[in-house]
DNA sequence: GATTTTTAAATTGTATACGATTGATTCAGA
DNA sequence: TCTGAATCAATCGTATACAATTTAAAAATC
């Protein structure tokens, strides 16, 4: 994400309302982004900058603006003098993004059990109980992958380090993209807010190899169904 | 850095001549990164597009995607209307580089105790040995930071992931800069050496946990003096 | 003399125009 | 009918023009 000296908003909090209001390049952005995010631009789709402007009823300019910030976190290919490309879907990237959630994130629930207020833990606590997942109704669905992201951002919010907040909030994204769009769509409620209980206490009792340990079997065991899923879809 | 389908370049290994060569977007993104880097332009220094324009002999375009790239990078700042800004030298800034390193390095370290081949293991050890600095001799400094880039990058790429490789690569950009200003610079070369040696043959024992530990203490290490620098510096 | 207001210059924000490159279609030839 | 070349349309790459905003400087007031 790009730097700005103001306050930097995290992209899962915002990424709703952030199309109607700011200003042009970030709406541009964030539009696209959600289109991609949620599958309405189904991956490996071609991005025509004209069709995007015609239909967010801006110049090319901001387009271009957007579609290089997306090409940073990985959610857009570039090819020269070809255009942009949707990020594909497959079973090697999702396991290249299990890999580098597995590096950071298994770390930062560790250095979190060293650091992290407790005032921090109380409110990691209460992000840790992930919401009931209603078979077949998106809406529902949804709000589980935001519960999930909000705490594992949360959690990384503990080391004060805004690069990596950056780049746990675009892991999550690409995390939940297959997700989004029926992929490997197992919502297991029970087990997930037992993970996050689990890291919480962890946290609580100061062990950062008990935290680095639940962490790593809670991105590993996610990302498996995600893979096997995106293998079986051929992909 | 921006996703491009085809093989992505190594910042360390292009940055000299990528600034006369390749493509307009490239090139100026390359020559404005390599002058904030060195020094040449000042941390908290306004960049303004149209001085850069003119001393490149190109358009705001290019040197705009640029700019909007270094950003992403946490070279430049951003503020709307305002333009770009260096990004300052601090010593905070420096202990949350510090602890991004440690995070992403160390566990990229034990990871690669378990997965890198017996080849890549070979072209570590060679890479290991850092070259001898001369005092005042800028050349040769430059030469033993590149080599110390080149170890860490090598080691990141036993992971063969692209995303994880940017993060580490941009990390080490900046890691660079302080010391490119004549800001703790001390280049224990004995030290370092021995660090990666001793990297090299965790790697070969299949040890993460020495590895890992290893690693942890050359970021360290390494971060503390610079540190130390900047506050004296009173940064 | 300090502070606020006004005004103007400079800089960024956005749009658009033009040239370069690519990819697709068509047409000719085997 | 299939292959290959040539042409053409569409898209990207870059530059530039104009509008909006800000900063800073100068003038006026306290």
């Amino acid at each position: 994400m790009r730097s700005t000296i103001d306050p930097k908003p995290s992209l899962v909090e915002i990424s709703a309302d952030m199309s109607v209001s700011a200003n042009l390049p970030e709406r541009v952005y964030a539009t696209i982004k959600r289109k991609i995010l949620n599958g309405e631009i189904a991956p490996g789709a071609r991005l025509l900058e004209k069709s995007l402007c015609e239909e967010l009823k801006v110049s090319r300019t901001p387009v271009r603006e957007a579609l290089n910030r997306l090409g940073n976190e990985d959610l857009v290919l570039f090819r020269p003098h070809c255009g942009f490309l949707a990020a594909p879907l497959t079973a090697d990237g999702a396991r290249k993004l299990k890999d580098l959630r597995l590096i950071v994130e298994s770390k930062v629930a560790a250095l979190a059990a060293l650091r992290a207020t407790k005032s921090q833990i109380d409110a990691l606590r209460d992000a840790a109980e992930m919401p009931v997942v209603i078979p077949g109704d998106d809406e529902s669905f949804v709000r589980f992958c935001q519960a999930n992201s909000r705490f594992h951002l949360l959690l990384t919010r503990t080391i004060d380090n805004q690069p990596l907040e950056n780049i746990v909030m675009s892991a999550l994204d690409q995390y939940q993209r297959p997700a989004y769009l029926g992929i490997g769509r197992v919502s297991d409620r029970t087990k997930a807010t037992k993970c996050h209980h689990d890291i919480v206490d962890a946290l609580l009792e100061r062990d950062p190899f008990k935290a680095e340990a639940v962490m790593s079997g809670h991105v590993i065991g996610g990302s498996e169904r995600i893979i096997k899923a995106l293998v079986e879809a051929g992909l």
